[in-house]
DNA sequence: TATGAATGAGAATTCATTCAT
DNA sequence: AATGAATGAATTCTCATTCAT
């Protein structure tokens, strides 16, 4: 009958995407309710009101933000056909462009806290798995059309993504000569090698 | 005047393990001073005497891991002819055992924090230096003596030690299907197809 | 030009029985408005519109509290004749039968507040000495009757109410041995000892 | 060693009687943590040093006034022969002579917050017995000495102190007519009437 | 009248740091 | 050198009260 709870949604989301900023920027343990209020424009009793304590708002934070990260992911292979496109773009959205990503310090954080938090664990895990099934069911999907080689899909897929996640965390800390291009550069060669020259796998195998 | 310098230098490495092992047990932003200072049975006054500030004592905790580490596996190869062999002993020495292990937690609050605080990006950098200088050094030998194949030797070092770190972090925060046995077979399988079979590589540039 | 003046004075009633409850409930002190709201069926919006402020919320709560148990307790001695019966009936009303009683625990949060809350201290006051006048009235028509012996009505009367306080306080509290039944004892023996025997008394005034 | 202990006691009971005066002025649900500090001339911090939460405070000044009133009571009947003098003496030591008394009111903030807290309930529990047995043991030798009519002393005793809170509560609460000086007079009027004239009963029951 | 989202003052609690002993 | 009692700034959380709808 009333607007209200698009309101009440709508604030929750406004609170939440302050959080994540807030943690990206200034660290998990540095977040104080009182920034993430001013960030979103609100008083400290509005959090509260809204989430009950500060951990419970940071812990829906980092749900929010696995959330909003698939939901790009997902966006980015809409109607895209060929297997070897769907990776790119997955790939593409996930990788950083700029050195001022504020979402992998998110992913650090997570991990970092996670090691303590047990659901948050269960939030990392679900969220990998996620990831897995997208990248092994785009490889698999691959060499099924013959463009890409026939190895152990889920082992790749592993690799890559771990991969992906070691070379993000030494390139946001600053690892000389592990710029944004470097770190892609690494990846597309893992790949490559992992999966490409089709033809040539085909061939061997024959 | 007496042998105190030796009894300092002894307290304060106690200190350091101890800070270590509250880093690794309850998070970076959980330790604090008292906890550290009943684990290495003094009081917190002695840590302010040796340290100054917490934030002091954390940063030095960091420095001592990294060296600590840096030792155990310079040590690992010592006496170690064959380069795969080298390769494989830093592997095994730094890959982890089992479940329990109290290290990878360490790095993970070690780069959550180094987000914020660049003196331990510099720490993290200097030792992923180390470490980059150490594999590859290792993996120069092996392709020298035959026991490698001849492709970039610091890319596949990136790629080793990055996919190390990813595995390492899913695998610690309870990753369905990644043990530790698990995070070994993905390690080594890829040291395989990206240095292995000298013999197929040779064959093929030929 | 609607009912509703009734609708009101029923809504305020409400309120303030919600209110006697959570006080007797969870005590004084942690009564908070958005409770009694919820009891009532109410939101808090309500209250304020009715009380104004929380503090006149409770007051009045034990005003209306007070209010009624003077109304239960003129009902009880209703065309009861004798003066005995008539003091037995004020009694028994008064008295508690059970643990659950939710009436006493109110009352000892009242002498609590109204320590420090002259307004309430005024309202037991006139309470009190309602009671007094009820008791004593009670006394001295049996005294006229000779069904009670010829004692200072006033001073019985004092050390009969305040006799059972303490004993109610007591059990209330768990006292060991002090239940209900052996409250009602020991108040009638008291009964008994002072008034009663109008006899022996009559006999020796002689 | 050092003179640290008492140091520590002392600095604990100060706060503990700073605590009991709080509660008795301004009511225990307005006690701030602050205001102890102030009085007992400490920091807060100080407070939670000692006691760790405000609640355990709370409790512990409770327990504190316990004590201290057993030991006054205690105190006043050391080398008072007869029973009637001892029990004049406890009677006097524990009735209120002013109407500034800091005592009762903190025994009506005891027992209403009992109401909700077990541990405080247990602690009125143990007080209560300690006090009836008190009382009883006077009674008990005042009947072995002939000083006593020869009654049930344990329900004397529960009368005796029963009234003794329920007139305190009045008077405190300013009762009109019920000051310091009436409240003897009813309570040593009770006293004459359940245990003097020890002949008249002694002859009564030949 | 009624709602309940929002406010913000107020209080407890924590803990690094200091310092007298 | 060492202790640990004391400090007090910083922060979370609560809840009466307000007010736009």
């Amino acid at each position: 009958m009333s607007p209200r709870p698009s309101v009440q949604a709508q604030r929750r989301e406004e609170v939440l995407a302050a959080t994540c900023e807030m943690i990206a920027e200034v660290g998990f343990r540095n977040v104080r309710v009182s920034d993430v209020a001013r960030r979103a424009g609100i008083s400290t009793g509005v959090v509260h009101y809204y989430f009950g304590t500060k951990e419970q708002m940071l812990d829906d934070a980092f749900r929010y933000a696995v959330q909003q990260a698939r939901q790009r992911s997902l966006a980015s292979i809409q109607d895209v056909p060929s297997a070897r496109d769907r990776l790119d773009a997955v790939l593409d959205v996930q990788l950083p462009t700029q050195d001022s990503d504020l979402e992998w310090p998110l992913w650090l954080h997570l991990w970092a806290e996670a090691l303590m938090r047990p659901p948050l664990q269960e939030l990392n895990r679900a969220s990998y798995e996620n990831w897995i099934a997208l990248i092994e069911g785009i490889i698999l999907a691959g060499q099924a059309s013959g463009e890409f080689r026939k190895v152990s899909a889920h082992d790749v897929t592993l690799q890559l993504l771990t991969m992906i996640d070691g070379l993000v965390i030494q390139s946001t800390l600053g690892a000389k000569d592990l710029d944004a291009r470097r770190v892609r550069e690494l990846v597309y060669a893992f790949v490559e090698s992992a999966l490409g020259t089709a033809m040539a796998d085909d061939f061997a195998s024959t």
